[in-house]
DNA sequence: TTGTGTTTTATTGCCTCC
DNA sequence: GGAGGCAATAAAACACAA
Protein backbone atom coordinates (compact mmCIF):
# COMPACT_ATOMS: atom_id res chain seq x y z
CA UNK A 1 0.00 0.00 0.00
CA UNK A 2 2.99 2.42 -1.06
CA UNK A 3 0.03 5.20 -1.76
CA UNK A 4 -0.48 5.27 2.28
CA UNK A 5 3.27 6.03 3.07
CA UNK A 6 2.83 8.69 0.55
CA UNK A 7 0.17 10.40 1.84
CA UNK A 8 1.40 10.83 5.17
CA UNK A 9 4.57 12.45 3.75
CA UNK A 10 4.42 16.03 5.46
CA UNK A 11 5.35 17.25 2.26
CA UNK A 12 2.30 15.86 0.69
CA UNK A 13 0.32 17.23 4.00
CA UNK A 14 -0.18 20.46 2.42
CA UNK A 15 -2.85 22.86 1.55
CA UNK A 16 -4.62 22.06 -1.52
CA UNK A 17 -2.71 18.67 -2.45
CA UNK A 18 -4.12 15.20 -0.80
CA UNK A 19 -5.45 16.17 2.18
CA UNK A 20 -4.41 13.77 4.61
CA UNK A 21 -7.07 12.31 6.89
CA UNK A 22 -10.50 12.80 5.69
CA UNK A 23 -9.51 12.19 2.27
CA UNK A 24 -7.04 9.85 2.90
CA UNK A 25 -9.60 8.28 4.84
CA UNK A 26 -11.36 8.12 1.45
CA UNK A 27 -8.52 6.47 0.28
CA UNK A 28 -7.73 3.51 2.52
CA UNK A 29 -11.87 2.64 2.21
CA UNK A 30 -11.43 2.69 -1.25
CA UNK A 31 -8.50 1.22 -2.19
CA UNK A 32 -8.38 -1.43 0.85
CA UNK A 33 -10.76 -3.18 2.74
CA UNK A 34 -13.33 -0.80 5.01
CA UNK A 35 -12.41 -1.34 8.84
CA UNK A 36 -15.56 -1.91 11.61
CA UNK A 37 -16.39 0.30 13.98
CA UNK A 38 -15.18 -2.37 16.19
CA UNK A 39 -11.58 -2.58 14.85
CA UNK A 40 -11.27 1.36 15.13
CA UNK A 41 -11.91 1.54 18.65
CA UNK A 42 -9.30 -0.97 19.56
CA UNK A 43 -6.75 1.54 18.00
CA UNK A 44 -4.61 3.94 20.33
CA UNK A 45 -6.29 7.57 19.83
CA UNK A 46 -3.52 8.82 17.49
CA UNK A 47 0.38 7.88 16.42
CA UNK A 48 2.69 8.95 18.75
CA UNK A 49 5.37 9.83 16.60
CA UNK A 50 6.10 9.83 13.00
CA UNK A 51 8.56 6.93 12.59
CA UNK A 52 5.62 5.00 14.58
CA UNK A 53 3.04 5.99 12.18
CA UNK A 54 5.39 4.67 9.25
CA UNK A 55 6.43 2.06 11.13
CA UNK A 56 5.65 -1.09 8.66
CA UNK A 57 4.92 -3.18 11.92
CA UNK A 58 2.35 -0.93 13.15
CA UNK A 59 1.20 0.29 9.56
CA UNK A 60 -2.13 -2.42 9.09
CA UNK A 61 -3.07 -1.91 12.49
CA UNK A 62 -3.04 2.01 12.85
CA UNK A 63 -4.46 3.09 9.67
CA UNK A 64 -5.66 6.67 9.90
CA UNK A 65 -9.51 6.09 9.12
CA UNK A 66 -11.35 8.48 10.82
CA UNK A 67 -10.61 11.81 13.55
CA UNK A 68 -8.53 10.68 16.14
CA UNK A 69 -8.52 12.86 19.37
CA UNK A 70 -5.32 14.20 20.42
CA UNK A 71 -4.62 12.38 23.78
CA UNK A 72 -4.58 14.60 26.92
CA UNK A 73 -0.66 14.98 27.41
CA UNK A 74 -0.72 16.21 23.27
CA UNK A 75 -3.49 18.54 24.66
CA UNK A 76 -1.43 20.01 27.53
CA UNK A 77 1.53 20.87 25.63
CA UNK A 78 -0.51 22.83 22.73
CA UNK A 79 -2.29 24.52 25.61
CA UNK A 80 0.95 25.42 27.29
CA UNK A 81 2.21 26.66 24.02
CA UNK A 82 -1.14 28.32 22.98
CA UNK A 83 -0.79 30.09 26.34
CA UNK A 84 2.77 31.57 25.07
CA UNK A 85 2.01 32.58 22.40
CA UNK A 86 -1.21 31.99 20.06
CA UNK A 87 0.21 32.16 16.64
CA UNK A 88 2.36 29.49 15.64
CA UNK A 89 5.09 30.57 13.34
CA UNK A 90 6.39 27.97 10.75
CA UNK A 91 9.72 27.19 12.99
CA UNK A 92 7.47 26.44 15.89
CA UNK A 93 5.16 24.63 14.04
CA UNK A 94 7.54 22.19 13.01
CA UNK A 95 8.95 21.60 16.24
CA UNK A 96 5.80 20.64 17.97
CA UNK A 97 4.89 18.59 15.55
CA UNK A 98 7.85 16.70 15.91
CA UNK A 99 7.54 16.65 19.80
CA UNK A 100 3.82 15.79 19.95
CA UNK A 101 4.20 13.15 17.15
CA UNK A 102 1.73 15.16 14.98
CA UNK A 103 1.67 16.23 11.59
CA UNK A 104 2.23 20.14 11.18
CA UNK A 105 -1.03 20.65 9.68
CA UNK A 106 -2.79 18.84 12.56
CA UNK A 107 -0.74 21.43 14.56
CA UNK A 108 -2.15 24.24 12.76
CA UNK A 109 -5.36 23.23 12.87
CA UNK A 110 -5.39 23.07 16.05
CA UNK A 111 -3.88 26.32 16.51
CA UNK A 112 -6.28 27.28 14.55
CA UNK A 113 -9.55 26.01 16.28
CA UNK A 114 -8.24 27.01 19.64
CA UNK A 115 -8.10 30.92 18.80
CA UNK A 116 -11.97 30.24 17.38
CA UNK A 117 -12.28 29.15 20.73
CA UNK A 118 -10.56 32.06 22.19
CA UNK A 119 -12.47 34.06 20.72
CA UNK A 120 -15.75 32.61 20.96
CA UNK A 121 -15.33 32.97 24.73
CA UNK A 122 -13.97 36.30 24.73
CA UNK A 123 -17.09 37.38 22.95
CA UNK A 124 -18.93 35.62 25.59
CA UNK A 125 -16.48 37.18 28.56
CA UNK A 126 -17.50 40.94 26.79
CA UNK A 127 -20.71 40.30 26.48
CA UNK A 128 -20.94 39.64 30.64
CA UNK A 129 -18.88 42.66 31.05
CA UNK A 130 -21.11 44.85 29.10
CA UNK A 131 -24.49 43.52 30.27
CA UNK A 132 -23.13 43.96 33.86
CA UNK A 133 -21.78 47.40 33.30
CA UNK A 134 -25.55 48.17 31.71
CA UNK A 135 -27.46 46.74 34.76
CA UNK A 136 -25.70 48.82 37.12
CA UNK A 137 -25.89 51.66 35.09
CA UNK A 138 -29.98 50.93 34.70
CA UNK A 139 -30.12 50.69 38.42
CA UNK A 140 -28.20 54.02 38.93
CA UNK A 141 -30.64 55.70 36.67
CA UNK A 142 -33.50 54.43 38.67
CA UNK A 143 -32.36 55.70 41.83
CA UNK A 144 -31.54 59.29 40.49
CA UNK A 145 -35.27 59.34 38.39
CA UNK A 146 -37.02 58.54 42.04
CA UNK A 147 -34.85 61.08 43.74
CA UNK A 148 -35.86 63.48 41.05
CA UNK A 149 -39.26 62.68 41.53
CA UNK A 150 -39.06 62.93 45.26
CA UNK A 151 -37.13 66.77 44.84
CA UNK A 152 -39.75 67.59 42.17
CA UNK A 153 -42.44 67.03 44.77
CA UNK A 154 -40.93 68.78 47.72
CA UNK A 155 -40.31 71.79 45.55
CA UNK A 156 -44.35 72.28 44.50
CA UNK A 157 -45.25 71.50 48.36
CA UNK A 158 -42.86 73.92 49.09
CA UNK A 159 -44.17 76.53 46.46
CA UNK A 160 -47.99 76.12 47.19
CA UNK A 161 -46.62 77.03 51.02
CA UNK A 162 -44.84 80.39 50.50
CA UNK A 163 -47.95 81.34 47.71
CA UNK A 164 -50.49 80.87 50.24
CA UNK A 165 -48.30 82.79 52.56
CA UNK A 166 -48.29 85.64 50.04
CA UNK A 167 -51.92 85.57 49.91
CA UNK A 168 -52.27 85.96 53.37
CA UNK A 169 -49.98 88.79 53.28
CA UNK A 170 -51.64 90.74 50.40
CA UNK A 171 -54.88 90.48 52.15
CA UNK A 172 -53.39 91.68 55.30
CA UNK A 173 -51.74 94.92 53.59
CA UNK A 174 -54.84 95.21 51.51
CA UNK A 175 -57.48 95.59 54.45
CA UNK A 176 -54.94 98.10 56.18
CA UNK A 177 -54.74 100.45 53.02
CA UNK A 178 -57.96 103.05 52.22
CA UNK A 179 -57.00 104.58 48.78
CA UNK A 180 -60.14 106.82 49.07
CA UNK A 181 -60.18 109.13 52.31
CA UNK A 182 -62.85 111.49 52.23
CA UNK A 183 -64.22 110.00 48.89
CA UNK A 184 -67.81 108.48 48.14
CA UNK A 185 -66.78 105.52 46.55
CA UNK A 186 -65.25 104.73 49.92
CA UNK A 187 -68.24 102.59 51.31
CA UNK A 188 -68.04 100.11 48.88
CA UNK A 189 -64.24 99.85 49.48
CA UNK A 190 -64.70 99.28 53.38
CA UNK A 191 -67.39 96.71 52.59
CA UNK A 192 -65.02 94.93 50.48
CA UNK A 193 -62.39 95.17 53.36
CA UNK A 194 -65.07 94.03 55.93
CA UNK A 195 -65.21 91.08 53.63
CA UNK A 196 -61.64 89.99 53.38
CA UNK A 197 -61.29 90.79 57.24
CA UNK A 198 -63.98 88.66 58.25
CA UNK A 199 -62.92 85.56 56.77
CA UNK A 200 -59.48 86.13 58.07
CA UNK A 201 -60.92 86.72 61.26
CA UNK A 202 -63.48 83.54 60.71
CA UNK A 203 -59.84 82.05 59.59
CA UNK A 204 -57.84 82.80 63.09
CA UNK A 205 -60.43 82.43 65.40
CA UNK A 206 -60.66 85.90 65.75
CA UNK A 207 -64.06 88.06 66.54
CA UNK A 208 -65.79 89.11 63.00
CA UNK A 209 -66.60 92.60 64.52
CA UNK A 210 -65.35 95.34 62.43
CA UNK A 211 -63.70 98.00 63.64
CA UNK A 212 -65.46 101.37 62.59
CA UNK A 213 -61.88 102.82 63.51
CA UNK A 214 -60.29 100.27 60.38
CA UNK A 215 -59.66 102.82 57.47
CA UNK A 216 -58.11 104.94 59.95
CA UNK A 217 -55.73 102.08 60.50
CA UNK A 218 -55.35 101.66 57.46
CA UNK A 219 -53.92 105.26 57.29
CA UNK A 220 -50.86 104.53 59.18
CA UNK A 221 -49.36 104.76 55.44
CA UNK A 222 -47.69 101.33 56.20
CA UNK A 223 -48.86 99.76 52.93
CA UNK A 224 -47.58 98.70 49.84
CA UNK A 225 -49.76 100.51 47.34
CA UNK A 226 -49.53 104.02 47.50
CA UNK A 227 -52.43 106.41 46.51
CA UNK A 228 -51.48 108.18 43.91
CA UNK A 229 -50.43 104.97 41.53
CA UNK A 230 -53.26 102.99 42.64
CA UNK A 231 -56.39 105.15 43.44
CA UNK A 232 -58.73 102.57 42.45
CA UNK A 233 -57.29 99.17 44.48
CA UNK A 234 -59.92 97.62 45.55
CA UNK A 235 -59.42 95.13 42.85
CA UNK A 236 -56.42 93.00 45.03
CA UNK A 237 -59.02 91.90 47.79
CA UNK A 238 -61.77 90.09 45.57
CA UNK A 239 -58.54 88.95 43.50
CA UNK A 240 -57.28 87.37 46.44
CA UNK A 241 -61.23 85.78 46.71
CA UNK A 242 -61.33 84.60 42.94
CA UNK A 243 -57.58 82.97 43.82
CA UNK A 244 -58.53 81.04 46.47
CA UNK A 245 -61.98 79.43 44.49
CA UNK A 246 -59.41 78.98 41.36
CA UNK A 247 -57.08 76.42 42.37
CA UNK A 248 -56.14 76.43 38.90
CA UNK A 249 -54.16 79.58 38.93
CA UNK A 250 -50.72 80.17 37.74
CA UNK A 251 -49.26 80.30 41.35
CA UNK A 252 -47.97 84.36 40.03
CA UNK A 253 -48.53 87.11 42.28
CA UNK A 254 -51.58 89.35 41.55
CA UNK A 255 -49.61 92.41 42.69
CA UNK A 256 -47.04 92.16 39.62
CA UNK A 257 -45.49 95.10 41.12
CA UNK A 258 -44.96 94.06 44.63
CA UNK A 259 -42.14 91.90 43.22
CA UNK A 260 -40.79 94.55 40.99
CA UNK A 261 -41.02 96.44 44.57
CA UNK A 262 -38.93 94.03 46.19
CA UNK A 263 -36.37 93.85 43.43
CA UNK A 264 -37.19 90.13 43.46
CA UNK A 265 -36.96 87.38 40.55
CA UNK A 266 -40.12 84.95 40.53
CA UNK A 267 -40.52 82.83 43.54
CA UNK A 268 -39.98 79.41 40.89
CA UNK A 269 -38.71 78.83 37.41
CA UNK A 270 -41.09 77.61 35.09
CA UNK A 271 -39.60 74.36 34.37
CA UNK A 272 -40.92 73.50 37.49
CA UNK A 273 -44.38 72.68 35.99
CA UNK A 274 -43.43 71.41 33.10
C1' DT B 1 -29.30 1.12 24.36
C1' DT B 2 -30.47 5.01 21.97
C1' DG B 3 -31.48 9.65 20.82
C1' DT B 4 -29.71 14.18 21.24
C1' DG B 5 -26.79 17.98 22.24
C1' DT B 6 -21.95 19.47 22.64
C1' DT B 7 -17.07 19.37 21.65
C1' DT B 8 -13.26 18.44 18.82
C1' DT B 9 -10.89 17.70 14.55
C1' DA B 10 -10.62 18.74 9.88
C1' DT B 11 -12.02 20.87 5.26
C1' DT B 12 -13.30 24.53 2.16
C1' DG B 13 -13.44 28.96 0.29
C1' DC B 14 -12.22 33.54 0.59
C1' DC B 15 -9.13 37.20 1.88
C1' DT B 16 -4.73 39.62 2.88
C1' DC B 17 0.12 40.08 2.84
C1' DC B 18 4.61 39.70 0.95
C1' DG C 1 1.13 33.30 -6.83
C1' DG C 2 2.09 31.02 -2.54
C1' DA C 3 1.49 31.00 2.50
C1' DG C 4 -1.26 31.61 6.19
C1' DG C 5 -5.44 33.41 8.72
C1' DC C 6 -10.35 33.30 9.44
C1' DA C 7 -15.39 32.10 9.09
C1' DA C 8 -18.44 28.65 8.03
C1' DT C 9 -19.29 24.04 7.95
C1' DA C 10 -18.98 18.81 8.10
C1' DA C 11 -18.45 14.92 10.61
C1' DA C 12 -16.57 12.00 14.20
C1' DA C 13 -16.15 11.56 19.14
C1' DC C 14 -18.02 12.22 23.37
C1' DA C 15 -21.45 13.10 27.28
C1' DC C 16 -25.64 12.26 29.21
C1' DA C 17 -30.50 11.73 30.09
C1' DA C 18 -34.45 8.68 29.41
Amino acid sequence: MESGRLFFDPSACHRGSMLFLGNCDNIFRGGTTMMSMEETSKRPPFFSSPDELLDDDNYDEQLPEKKRRLTPEQVHLLEKSFEAENKLEPDRKTQLAKKLGLQPRQVAVWFQNRRARWKTKQIERDYDFLKSSYDSLLSNCDSLVKENEKLKSEVVSLTEKIQAEDRVGAAISAQKFDPFPGDITHVSALRVNVKAEDRLSSRSGESAVVDEDGPQVMDSGDSYFPSDNYPYCVAPVDMVQSEEDNKSGDGRNYFPDHDQHHGEEEPFSWWMWS
